[in-house]
Order: C-alpha cells, then structure tokens, then sequence
DNA sequence: CGTATTCTTGACCGTGCTCAAGTCCCGTGG
DNA sequence: CCACGGGACTTGAGCACGGTCAAGAATACG
C-alpha cells in the first residue's frame, strides 16, 4: 500500500485512514517476470491495478510488428483506472522487471472513492497526470531530435522516481533495455546506442549495468527542454 | 447543447432533462475566430468547455519555437474536464476555425455530475475516448511513415466526425491549414504537400479547398493500419 | 487590386535507419 | 570449470526518408 500511499499523497493530504477500505477491498497480485503480459490489447478488465514495485509498460503492436511504447510505469502508478467503464483495452501492459501488483476490483474501487471526496480528488489526480504523461511523450516524439528525446525521457524519469521517493537522485536505477527505449522513442536501437554514447561522451550522463548517472543536470535540461515543474501536483485541490 | 448531447448520448442513454442542469450551469462563449487563444500554457481555467461549432487544436511550443499539436478537437469535444483539479495547464489551445464554446464552471460541473450516474458515466467516457486519442497520436507519430500517418489521421477525423453526425461519410471537411497537419503529425509542411500529392496520385484521397474526399477506404485502411473499431463505445457502461 | 499566406516543386542535405559483423555479458549444460 | 549459446550493446558503411532552402504559383484577404 505504501507505493499508492506515497504516490496519492503529494497532491492530497491523505491519512492511512483514507487508505484503509481500499487496502480491505484489495489484494496483492502474483509476481510477474520480464516480458510477463499484464493486460493485452482487446481485454476487458475488472480490476483497477497499482504497481507496488517494479517498472511495466503499456504498449501497441502495430500489424507488422513494430511496437510503440506508450509510457512506463513505475511503483504508484494506476492502470487501468478507465476499466471502471468496462472498455476493451486498446493496449497492452507488461512487466519490465519484476512486478508485483495491487488489484481491485473496479466496481469496489467506484464504491469506495465515491464515499470519500479525499480519495476522489486523489485520483483525478493520477487521472490528469497520466494524461500530462502521455502529452509530453507526443511532443517529444513529434518535435524533439534524438539527442533531445532520450535526455528528456532519462529526465521524466529520473523526476518521476523523485516523486515516489520523496527526493531527486542524481543516480537513476534504470532496468530498461535499449531496444525497449528505442520503442518509447520512436527511434531504432542502433540509434539508441549512439545516442547515449552521444550523452557519456558530452559527460552528461554515466551509464553503468544499474542504471544512469545524471552527471550534469543543468545542462541536460538546457539541451532537452525538459521543464522542471513537470507534474508539479502539489497545489492541486478539487474545485468546490 | 447539440453538440455535447450527441458526444456522451452514444455510449450512454442520456435524455434532454438529464443535461438540463448543466444546461441550467452553463453559457455559450464569446465566438473565437481563426488564432485566437483559448487557453495558454499555465493558466489555470475555473471552466469546464464543450466545443458546439468549429475546430480547435491543443498544442505546445517549444522554446525554439517548434510547435506539436496535441490533438484536434471537433464539436462535442471537451476540455478541460481537469480544471476541476485546478492544475495549470501544461499546453495550450486556440480556434482552428470559428468556434462557439459553452462553458460552466469547473465546481458547478462537479456538483451537477456527482448528482446524476449517467452523467457521471457519460464523463468518463469521455475521459476514456481522450485519453485514447492521445494514445493513437503517439503510436501515430512514433511508429509510422509520413503516408501512414496523413491516411490514419485522415480516417481518425472522419471517424470522429462521423460519431457526431451520426453516419460515415466519404467527404471529411476539412478546414486545417498543412501547416497544421505538420505540426500534430511531426512533419515539415514541405513533406505534409508531398504526402498529400502522393495520396491523390494513388487515387486514395481527392482534395479540395473545402476538405477531403476518402475515394478508397479499404486501401486507406490497409497502408495505414487504421483500427474501424476506433473509439467505439458504445457498449460501454459503468461497472457496478 | 495589391499583399500576405498557403501550397507546390526542385535541388540538396542530414538525421536516423538498415544491414552486418563483432564484442561483451550472462546463464546453462557438459 | 569451461564451452557454448543467446541476448544486449557497439560500431561501421551505405542508404533513404524526410528536412531545409528557395523560388514560383495559387489562393485568400483587406
């Protein structure tokens, strides 16, 4: 619970009280490995799900096989709060590393937040960033060079994970391979490795088997464009 | 009230008096003209819009001026059902063409739905159907080809116009500059008047000052991977 | 009717793709 | 413990899709 807990939390001040039917009406999913398929293109799901640790992907798969990532998801992420109105899904989700997950079932979930405005406003919260996500991945796939793409997208992250932990590393624990990010990016993997060599050579970043070092912040936001109050929720209140 | 009525009355049997209220709430906006803005980037707007007449484009600008539309908004479209969180808007939006709004304050909005479930139902459906036009417009503009992307935004907006008018038909008005297009697609407007040349030559699209007329369909369909299923929701409900 | 905007077309260029070979790393089995 | 195999990453060479620049035509607008 911990993961939604922190994730809800920043814009709304939340009690564990607040919490509390939802972790009853919960329950934690069996662990899911790499490439494991979460939800595929064409369900319909019943549940609404938290990530509790690990990184999955929502994905397409066009015809011929060329596969557009649509975002990552990290610990505190909701999907599919939409299965609230039992719509086929039009994509896919999968783990990334190992995943454990929360589900509820979506029925349960309406029941629960329409009796508590806190919890309502909490996730039109979650509801509004992840549409934030999704637009600032459009334009950095529609306007943005390689270079800047993959600075930016390494930034979102790196910022994204500071809101989960509660502060910004300059170490980015990254378990994502260069052929999943060429898929985020619209770019091919060949690029992708040269990109980031690109980035280590102009000692922006440090790569390691772990993950990413942000060696010098200022000067990837200046080449990336990557605005800092990014998801700046924490002002948010509903309107009333 | 037209507009909105048959925007949410497809996935939801909504009567006039169940808009009634929000009729009651509401006012139609001053009328915009071409350019004129909407919303600008960080503002944070008390209204909830419905567009009745014309089109209106979100888009971002970089700081070196690039600019990415977000999506294209018809009549019946709605935005922003998030200002009811009071958020800064992350993008902007302006009149594509003449466009007439209806507008109701975001706390009037929240009241009058949280009142009425079909209401309720009919907004998250149209939250769903946003969120995956979005989706669409990523895939769109990472994973295709300049001539799959002009044919699949193409058919989406005549999709999409087709759902309020209530048939499919072959001729899509279109009042969109290609500077536009460009601009949601990720393209240079050089390559958009190729692009488009290339579709007439295939004899797929005719284009005239007024719009365009989708001559073969199924060839369409077939070299740009459009799903017909697209946004159909009708069968949606809210679980319970 | 003149000016501005939009569209078209050509020539050239460059970012990023494809193909291919080679390296590194890790897990598995002999 | 080493040999093997597979996946991930790197690097080079050549190419193509789409960008840029520029000039001219068509269209819209004041």
């Amino acid at each position: 619970m911990d993961a939604l807990l922190n994730r809800i939390s920043q814009s709304v001040n939340l009690e564990e009280s607040n919490l509390l039917p939802l972790k009853k009406a919960s329950m934690l999913s069996e662990v899911y490995t790499v490439g494991d398929r979460i939800v595929t293109e064409g369900d319909i799901t019943h549940y609404m799900f938290v990530i509790e640790k690990g990184w999955a992907l929502r994905y397409r798969i066009l015809d011929d096989g060329r596969r557009q990532i649509l975002n990552f998801m990290i610990p505190g992420d909701c999907f599919d709060l939409m299965s609230i109105m039992k719509s086929r899904s039009d994509h896919s989700v999968s783990a990334a590393t190992t995943v454990q997950l929360r589900r509820i079932k979506s029925s349960d979930f309406l029941d629960i937040i329409k009796k508590d405005p806190k919890l309502t406003s909490a996730f039109w919260s979650v509801a509004i960033q992840e549409e934030a996500v999704l637009r600032e991945q459009i334009t950095r796939i529609g306007r943005r060079t390689a270079t800047e793409r993959l600075a930016h997208m390494l930034l979102e992250l790196n910022q994204r994970i500071a809101r989960i932990e509660g502060e910004l590393s300059d170490f980015l624990k990254f378990p994502i391979t260069q052929s999943v990010l060429a898929d985020a990016l619209g770019l091919s993997v060949v690029h992708i490795s040269r990109t980031m060599t690109k980035l280590q050579r102009m000692k922006l970043i440090q790569v390691t088997s772990e993950g990413v070092y942000i060696l010098d912040r200022n000067q990837m936001i200046g080449i990336s464009g990557f605005d800092e109050n990014y998801l700046d929720t924490s002002k948010l209140k509903l309107a009333g």
